[in-house]
DNA sequence: GTAGGGTTAG
């Protein structure tokens, strides 16, 4: 294979000067050097851009920060080409002839598609500009031994801002970060141009909610920017950028820096800020929590809107919607109903002057988040199926208003924590309601409001469950999840159907079965998933669903070793849902002493264990396992005896665990436990409560467990 | 720009 080295080297053109954002592509096809191997195919490669400019992606997503609000396209095909000059960039490689201006062609295409994502032909994997600018950079940097322009890393450090995100693990930040540490270890000239691109990337970057630590990195390099004295816009720009920074942090500084730096915004423009402006500042103020941010946020909204009226309802002051609904949120967030429909009514009012203002669903969305958080669940259910209603019924006229995910979401779940009688069916009602009045098909995050609704009911209807569930999985677009999963046997686990266990346990293997086919995280058994379905196992506790459900907890302990996955890691519950299985074990003697081995075995586990400890419960259905498993005699003496001891110098006896110990003991035995004359009839025994007893002896019970 | 699914018991 033909090393590109040497074509590298000779770098014919001077393409640093060649590539201007102002110059058309097709003049700098024509001002190419013929003669030059590399320059026929640039001609090619620019001639493919340039065909598809008027299908030039910035349509679909820019990388300016306040048109983020898109979530990034899925590319459906090549729409400016840039697939196809990537391939004809590898195509020049592999013969030898691509010089750095190959690259800057391509690197500058793929940063021009912003935050789009597409799939990649050679392995159809979702990638964005960044993924695929990095093994770029990172072939020329060492063909030509990092000697690369400052133009050309720009280009790679463009595509890393725009694809910066919040949300996901991509951390583009830091790789661009990376690339600029390398600039300088280089002598690569840093331009002002360079800095704004790692503002940018790091203003975007996730993780910066709590610690603010992505928002210092954005200030830094925006000071270091500031020393190469860059122009007016670009230093306005550094400010939009940070402001963006700071909206996305919870940090108790961010509604300060917030306003400090959009009065430096007003200082560089005066009044000539911008609707855009004032937009970023709202939004920053309003994502943070309290009731003052909120405050502000809305005297900013106020200005605006004069600043509107002042000039005569000016374009560039025209107030963004995007706003208004962040002033919505922010008061709905601290359960101000009454100031979040002043907001609706102001939007309303100004939708007279300002045709694109008018509430759309998030306006509305926003107005049912304070519904759903005010303490009188019942009223504000009334008020928010009239919202919804409302929403329905004039979403042909204002399509922008039709309900969707997120409102039928909040619907649900207002029905559910309601406490009204029928709950449960009319959230069921949702669900087939939104199909069929506004064409949402229901996702496993609305089925799942509503499963677990009836698995905490008192008695659920555990078929009436694992029907939910398969109706799910009949949808082809939506797959339910591990939470699905653990709803329904959750509901198994508390209902009193015969075959309750057997459904749950089918639910936990065919979830696991899933997880191993697919390797998808989201349907992998946690700890829950165990827990509840060894409870379920014990709502039938024949001898062979007794060790099925030791098996369960033999698979949660080796999986949790193998894997050190925090998901799985074992606590006291689903041992002591083991002892518990175990003690109602019905069956004949023998089968009962194979239970009690295998609750022994358990006790003896929880007991010895560096990671949990024994708690009321294990004692409790411990004293259970001793009394209905073991004949009267010595060995059921023995052990309720030695654990008794230990329940005492733990202080974990409580009021269920004192009832277990002595249901069945003989007066004998009880008299000399307790250390009191004591009989175990149950009209006598029954008169005794803890306090008969030392304080020291329940001292460790936890007050949900007396 | 919105909100956002389960953590248990006798």
């Amino acid at each position: 294979m033909c090393s590109p080295s040497a074509s590298l080297l000779v770098n014919p053109l001077n393409s640093n000067q060649h590539i201007h954002g102002e110059l058309s592509v097709c003049q700098l096809a024509t001002n190419s050097n013929l003669q030059d191997p590399a320059s026929r195919f640039h001609r090619d490669m620019l001639r493919v851009l340039d065909s598809r400019q008027n299908m030039s992606p910035a349509d679909h997503a820019s990388s300016l920060p306040i048109e983020r609000k898109k979530r990034p396209n899925l590319l459906t095909s090549d729409i400016d080409g840039v697939e196809r000059v990537v391939s004809m960039l590898e195509h020049m490689v592999e013969i030898g002839v691509a010089t750095e201006e190959s690259f800057q062609i391509a690197l500058e295409g793929l940063s021009n598609r912003g935050r789009l994502r597409w799939r990649r032909a050679s392995d159809s994997a979702v990638v964005c500009a960044a993924d695929e600018v990095e093994p770029l950079l990172k072939k020329l940097w060492d063909d030509k031994n990092g000697t690369v322009s400052t133009k050309t890393c720009n280009f790679a450090l463009k595509a890393y801002a725009a694809c910066s995100t919040p949300r996901g693990d991509r951390m583009y930040a830091q790789k661009a970060e990376a690339v600029v540490v390398k600039m300088q270890e280089t002598g690569i000239d840093i331009t002002s141009e360079t800095l704004a691109h790692l503002v940018h990337a790091w203003a975007w970057q996730q993780e910066n909610r709590d610690s603010g630590e992505c928002v210092k990195r954005a200030q830094h390099y925006f000071d270091e920017m500031m020393k190469l004295s860059p122009d007016e816009d670009t230093v306005f720009r550094g400010y939009e950028l940070l402001l963006e920074a700071w909206s996305k942090c919870s940090s108790s500084s961010a509604a300060e820096s917030s306003e400090r730096i959009f009065s430096k915004m007003k200082q560089l423009r005066g009044v000539n800020v911008g609707a855009q402006q004032y937009s970023n500042a709202i939004l920053a103020l309003a994502k943070q929590n309290g009731e003052e941010n909120a405050e502000k946020a809305n005297s900013l909204l106020l200005q605006m809107i004069d600043e509107y009226e002042a000039s005569g309802y000016g374009e560039s002051t025209r107030p963004e919607l995007i706003a208004i609904n962040g002033v919505i949120a922010a008061w709905s967030r601290c359960r101000r109903i009454d100031k979040s429909e002043e907001v609706l009514w102001l939007a309303s009012d100004l939708g007279k002057t300002c045709e694109d203002i008018y509430p759309d669903v998030v306006t509305f969305n926003g107005v049912l988040h304070a519904y759903i958080r005010h303490r009188d669940r019942s009223k504000s259910l009334d008020k928010m199926i009239k919202i919804i209603d409302y929403m329905e019924a004039n979403s042909k006229e204002h399509p922008v208003m039709k309900p969707d995910g997120f409102t039928y979401n909040t619907l649900l779940k207002a029905w559910v924590q309601s406490n009204r009688k029928d709950a449960v069916e009319e959230a069921e009602k949702v669900l087939f309601r939104m199909q069929e009045a506004s064409g949402i098909l229901p996702t496993s995050r609305h089925y799942n409001v509503v499963i677990n609704a009836l698995a905490k009911c008192r008695n659920p209807d555990a078929h009436k469950a694992y029907n939910l569930l398969r109706q799910l999985q009949a949808l082809d677009s939506y797959t339910p999840d591990i939470i699905t999963y653990t709803s329904v046997i959750e509901c198994c686990s508390k209902s009193s159907d015969p075959h309750a266990a057997e459904i749950g346990l089918e639910l936990f293997e065919e979830a696991n079965d899933l997880y191993r086919g697919t390797g998808d995280k989201g349907i992998m058994p946690n700890l829950f998933s165990y827990t509840v379905t060894i409870r379920a196992l014990s709502t039938n506790p024949t001898p062979e669903n007794v060790r099925i459900a030791r098996d369960l907890l033999e698979k949660l302990v080796a999986t949790y070793a193998e894997t050190l996955d925090d998901s799985l890691c074992p606590t006291t519950y689903p041992f002591n849902y083991v002892i518990n299985c175990a003690a109602n074990c019905v069956g004949s003697h023998d089968e009962k002493l194979r239970a009690f081995k295998i609750a022994a075995k358990t006790y003896n586990e929880i007991r010895s264990s560096e990671i949990i400890q024994p708690d009321s419960f294990t004692y409790a259905f411990w004293f259970k396992c001793c009394n209905n498993l073991l004949p009267e005699g010595d060995i059921r003496t023995k052990g309720l005896t030695f654990a008794f001891e230990q329940c005492k110098r733990s202080g974990l006896v409580s009021s269920e665990a004192l009832r277990r110990l002595l249901a069945g003991t003989p007066s004998k035995l009880a008299t000399s436990l307790l250390g009191i004359p004591f009989n175990t009839s149950p009209l006598v025994y029954r008169q005794y409560t803890l306090e008969d007893f030392p304080p020291g002896w329940s001292r460790n019970v936890r007050k949900d467990s007396n």
